[in-house]
DNA sequence: GTTGACAGACGAAATTCTTAGTACTATGTT
DNA sequence: AACATAGTACTAAGAATTTCGTCTGTCAAC
């Protein structure tokens, strides 16, 4: 197992979204919720999981005949990864404009930034 | 030429800055800027700047015996979308957890984001 | 007119991503 | 013991991405 690093691609960060939510899971678990969502085979699921395992993103250890998959590093940080590599490449490293995006674009209003810009005072 | 539409992948999106920099160039002379930052074939700038021709991202026209490529649609617009898609498959679709993220990661200030709140107070 | 520099067309190799089929194994059931 | 089932390993194939080489045409300079 590597260090898991940069980034997750589509169908691994789906994954990785339903493992975050089941708190680890086997594969079948997280085949019976995401085909719900999408048609796709067990075997697929299997193999990005090993995949996700691989490059260190995921953990796994036999319990009964099957594997349990679990995180490696909390959803929490593995996204501010992500957020961090695509402001990087998309906004060439300043945040602001990102947000001034956001609020142009109105897919978060004042009554949300204000709440955030409370949370500010109350952590400082 | 299509219509544009969803993602741009790094390399793409790599030279689009440069091709929205310039507000439209010649292969050589993105060649010339991107070239300084890494190590990059003048060929590799050509074949990606006709593929984003080709996708729709950028038009075209002869111009003496170069072809000057053209942005097809502004920046914040192409920008805009990537938030969009962004925002959906990392947070679900809620932008609010994004910019406690970026608040979080200490990626963007108090002083920002007060701001911005102006600056939506200016807008209403 | 030949040559050199520059531009584009074309093709293609290497890599990664996504998807899934097939074959084998272990286990629990009849 | 034979069999069905769940699970894994192995394999692979198609698509997208990234990178660049080679060939060909053209225009200017000598």
């Amino acid at each position: 197992m590597k260090k898991p690093k940069g980034k997750l691609t589509d169908t691994e960060l789906e994954i990785m979204h339903v493992v975050w939510e089941l708190d680890g899971g086997t594969v079948r678990q997280v085949y019976e919720i995401l085909n719900q969502q999408r048609p796709l085979a067990y075997t697929t699921v299997m193999t990005m999981m090993n995949i996700l395992e691989e490059k260190g993103h995921l953990t796994r250890r036999k319990e009964g005949r099957a594997y349990r998959y679990q995180p490696v590093r909390p959803k929490s940080q593995v996204i501010s990864g992500m957020v961090d590599d695509f402001v990087g490449r998309v906004f060439e490293g300043s945040a602001a404009p990102l947000v001034v995006s956001l609020v142009k674009d109105k897919k978060i209003s004042k009554k949300d930034l204000d709440e955030i810009a409370r949370m500010i005072r109350e952590t400082e």
